[in-house]
RNA sequence: GGGCAUGUGGCGUAAUUUGGAUAGCGCAUCGGGCUUCGGACCCGAGGGUUGCGGGUUCAAAUCCCGUCAUGCCCGCCA
């Protein structure tokens, strides 16, 4: 259904079209740039604006002001709108604010714990990974972009009906995991105190090093590597064990965050499904890879780059003529391996995966992984594929769409969405886990010891704000208050934009941050409470209590709740959402100030209000991640 | 060499896709506000040639051209 503020915009827009045909014939102007050309004034000028008068002055050779005059005049008011009225060549609306409310908050408390939820996904299904992260390391706080966008996303699209499946992807047989396996026996003993993909993180690093002095270390890792791809090696049972430990440890990690899966594939499982062969077998049917027999890529399996300089400019430099799918050797790129799983992924080739269920988890849903014996489970074939992957991988990205395009499967291909989103680095430099750099000095910049820094945080100032006795509430509080404060402080800025982190950003409590929000929903909460709220319905008589202070501006923005959504849904983009619940929190505040409830006249109604705020906060909030608490 | 992304008050960011009225918000700074629903708050002040230069337009942070800075990508690495 429509949001509140999109049926008013509606009509809005329908009163414009007519009144212009009305008057002037035909304009020129398509239904579409006229819903442009409306935006939100500043309240003095109305609740709603057009500027198609100033667009359409210059084709009737008129002042726009005359004509804005004249559009409002043949724009007769209807229940919902009082008045509209030209100024400055604007065509200015106001709403009844009476009738708004009543339908605002009618729609919010029928739609509750749904309201602001649209249809447009239409069931369709679509499968978001994140947050491929090796199985050899922590998340540190760069993955944690990569899972937290890709959390919000997934329960964005959620909301907008869409099925949504969260996949992660097991690198087991990458090259870094060939690289452990081959330092393995000269690791440390595993430390049982430290979780163990810290451990690994840290026997990485020394391995790293001895890689680097040891003779011939590359041959023996690509050996190793081989025998890692065969089923019943050595190699192959211990790179599967020490994933799946790292990868159970990333998972604590996870839920800590209140981040969930669905399936975990593994890319062992797609090489035995022999997935490559039968993609590269396609893509050599249809002509979009071919196996130059001379040249400098003889032996290999290569894309020609000369036939599609047209497809993205990224392909247009003149010097590159071909790019390797797979080596001479028979060993696949990482191209390669992307392909396959992406055909299957969008249901152009169908394997025959055996799953099995590895845990129930916090969220009532069972995570299931690939595996080499269980049941078969509908995983996959999705209308649309989401990628979260960091913005330095979009030439690979975009390689994979050319590849299926040119294979035939343009229209697949155009179901890939690749979230790029920027790194996140610190003053001292990168976070490679190769080197090391997410060690840190001192604090580690795991997304562990992030959130143990944000909880003890956010107990100190539970604490401070003596409200709570109970000790093991505090720490449930505070444990929530710091992961809101740390993915809001993530969720809040475009996904393209560079990071560089830094503690006290990321712990910000105060102002546009996780912890205000929640405080919002808190206090909202206390009123309720101290005011013997009593959930009953309200007179159509006790709208007229609406003023047009912040009271009305509260549920101007409610009603634009959905807008704000499918914007996000629309755009992938999470910023949309931390930016309306920052406006809403903060109207919010002012007329918690200036707008006594309790004993007021107009208490039912702003009860109501009240109530209804709360419903929209904590919506928006969950699409976050953000669980609100009652006190805090 | 080719390409992509980013650049907005001291710092961090919103608005850029779809041009529109005084560029919104937070932190920091300065000054105010708790005998009324929770001060993780609110009110006020100062602080901006939206990297720079052109162009298009009645109107440009937004579109176009050029340019600078930073980061990334362009491998039989992943």
């Amino acid at each position: 259904m429509a949001s509140p503020s999109e049926g008013i915009r509606d009509w809005f827009v329908l009163a414009i079209e007519s009144a212009i045909s009305n008057r002037y014939g035909e304009s020129g102007l398509d239904r579409q740039q006229i819903i442009n050309s409306i935006s939100t004034p500043k309240k003095e000028f109305g609740d709603l604006s057009s500027s198609v008068a100033i667009r359409i002055s210059k084709g009737l050779k008129r002042k726009p002001d005359e004509i804005a005059a004249e559009i409002a005049d043949g724009i007769a008011v209807s229940g919902m709108i009082k008045e509209v009225k030209a100024f400055g060549g604007y065509i200015n609306a106001t709403v009844d604010e009476v009738e708004y409310s009543k339908w605002v908050i009618e729609a919010v408390l029928r739609e509750g714990d749904r309201y602001g939820s649209c249809s447009i996904g239409s069931g369709k299904k679509v499968l978001v990974e994140f947050p491929a992260v090796n199985p050899n390391k922590p998340w540190h706080i760069g993955h944690l972009r990569n899972a937290l966008l890709g959390d919000s996303i997934s329960n964005i699209l959620e909301f907008c009906s869409y099925k949504v499946e969260r996949e992660d992807y097991i690198d087991d047989l990458g090259i870094q995991m060939a690289e452990i396996v081959w330092g393995y026996q000269s690791v440390e003993k595993a430390d049982k105190s430290k979780k163990f993909d810290h451990w690994i993180g840290e026997q990485y690093v020394r391995i790293n090093r001895r890689m680097e002095s040891e003779e011939g270390a590359k041959e023996k890792i690509s050996e190793v590597s081989k025998r890692m791809e065969m089923s019943g090696t050595e190699e192959s049972r211990l790179a599967r064990d020490l994933s799946m430990n790292c990868a159970m440890a990333q998972y604590e990690t996870a839920y800590s965050y209140g981040i969930y899966h669905d399936v975990m594939i593994w890319e062992s499982d797609i090489v035995h499904a022999k997935l490559l062969e039968r993609a590269l077998g396609v893509g050599m049917e249809m002509g979009a890879l071919n196996k130059p027999s001379v040249g400098k890529n003889a032996g290999c399996i290569v894309f020609n780059l000369d036939s599609v300089r047209s497809f993205a400019r990224e392909f247009e430099n003149p010097n590159e003529h071909e790019k390797v799918i797979m080596r001479s050797d028979g060993t696949a790129t990482y191209v390669a391996k992307d392909l396959a799983f992406h055909m299957w992924k969008l249901g152009i080739l169908d394997a025959k995966f055996e799953y099995k269920e590895v845990l129930l988890q916090k969220n009532g849903k069972t995570l299931y992984s690939t595996a080499d014996s269980g049941r078969e489970l509908d995983f996959g074939h999705a209308d649309t594929v989401v990628n979260i992957i960091g913005s330095a991988q979009k030439y690979p990205q975009l390689i994979l769409k050319a590849v299926l395009s040119l294979a035939g499967y343009s229209e697949a291909a155009n179901r890939i969405v690749h979230v790029a989103y920027g790194e996140v680095s610190v003053d001292s430099g990168s976070l490679s886990g190769r080197s090391g750099g997410w060690i840190g000095e001192g604090k580690s910049y795991t997304a562990d010891v992030l959130l143990e820094e944000a909880k003890k945080k956010a107990e100190e100032a539970t604490e401070k704000s003596k409200k709570i006795e109970d000790r093991k509430l505090v720490a449930a509080i505070s444990t929530e208050v710091g992961r809101a404060a740390i993915k809001f402080e993530y969720l809040k800025v475009s996904p393209e934009k560079p990071v560089i982190f830094s503690w006290s950003t990321a712990l910000n409590f105060e102002g546009n941050s996780g912890p205000y929000c929640m405080y919002s929903y808190a206090r909202a909460g206390r009123i309720l409470k101290k005011g013997g709220y009593g959930y009953g319905k309200l007179e159509a008589g006790d709208y007229a209590a609406v003023g047009r202070g912040y009271d009305f501006e509260l549920i101007k923005l409610m009603g634009s709740a959905g807008d704000a959504i499918r914007k996000a849904a629309e755009e992938y983009a999470t910023n949309v959402i931390a930016d309306y619940v920052i406006n809403l929190t903060s109207i919010f505040s002012k007329f918690y100030e200036s707008t006594p409830v309790i004993g007021s006249k107009e208490q039912p109604f702003r009860m109501e209000l009240v109530h209804a705020y709360m419903i929209t906060l904590s919506n928006m909030l969950r699409l976050l991640g953000i669980k609100t608490v009652e006190e805090m």
